[in-house]
DNA sequence: CGCATTCGGTTCAAGCTTGAACCTCGGAAG
DNA sequence: CTTCCGAGGTTCAAGCTTGAACCGAATGCG
């Protein structure tokens, strides 16, 4: 359908190569150190780290799925994983009881503190510290926007069936 | 050895939020619309794409691979499933035979021309279409100083060895 | 000359993600 | 009442990525 695309200006082309080498590469160099330093992928400690921030260390599953911008598929996966290890519990939810909620145990908690450090460096060094404070305000807002387009064409096309 | 580190303030932590949740994303929305038209995920999509660009459509399997950010490994299996649907070649480098290179053909040449205008579509929903032009500069510069610190410190923990 | 290292690339096993199918439960509609 | 549907979760097979081990060909370097 679409007759003659617009296709991207140097400077767009520019910025969008830019972004998907940022998205081919960080999350890798994240992920490594994360995995070497305290055995869990970025996606991990999001999980643990959302766990640890909530009210009761406490979260509805479906409610942490979509804080750390994940399936509930995946989610479950990696809980089963986060569970073995002891990190936290699921139980049912006791003011619903037909919704789950996961538990973050003190084990889980106590890997959590032991690994925000060493992670927030990285961050430091991969991102934060190598932009001005302007630069921080424009990659916070351009990433909600691009988030936000992302969200609702996910949604339109949940209408759409 | 971080005796007490240095955490993020509001600002600094919402802009990593942001992104993390970007990558998160975002390649799953633009890998879904690239398999859903092309059946080609997104990675493919920029080796080939990587390949018609390039002088004669070919290139040195590692010149690619530096190119779309990946590990020769992850290319070389890539590379395996292109080769098999019949979209590129691999043969020696005819300059000097202990290199390899990889060539587009006309199916994988045929391949991108059809993608292109579907991929560009996205990104523009997805990304460009929702910035400033200032947002657009702002966002390849910043990706651009990630991207930096992220080959700069995996070169580093190389030398480190 | 010979030894070791590095570079370019491939392969393999292990682990992770994805999407589809499935289950259960609680409404809403007939 | 019962039938249907959707939301919350889980599971499974298929496919992808990763890192380590490996190979052959050059290129030091002693």
């Amino acid at each position: 359908m679409p007759e003659e695309p617009r296709w991207l200006d140097e400077c767009e082309r520019e910025a969008w190569l830019a972004l998907a080498s940022l998205m081919f590469k960080l999350p890798g160099a994240l992920d490594a150190q994360l995995l070497r330093d305290n055995d869990l992928t970025l996606f991990d400690y999001f999980v643990l780290s959302g766990l640890s921030m909530a009210p009761g260390r406490t979260l509805r599953l479906s409610a942490l799925a979509s804080q750390v911008s994940s399936s509930l598929s995946r989610l479950s996966n990696v809980l089963k994983r986060l569970e073995q290890r002891g990190l936290l519990r699921r139980e049912p939810d006791p003011d619903n009881p037909r919704y789950n909620r996961a538990v973050l145990t003190e084990a889980g908690w106590d890997l959590v503190v032991a690994a925000a450090p060493g992670h927030v460096a990285a961050v430091r060094r991969f991102v934060i510290d190598g932009l001005t404070p302007e630069q921080i305000t424009a990659l916070r807002e351009v990433a909600c926007r691009v988030t936000q387009q992302v969200n609702e064409a996910a949604e339109d096309s949940r209408r759409g069936c």
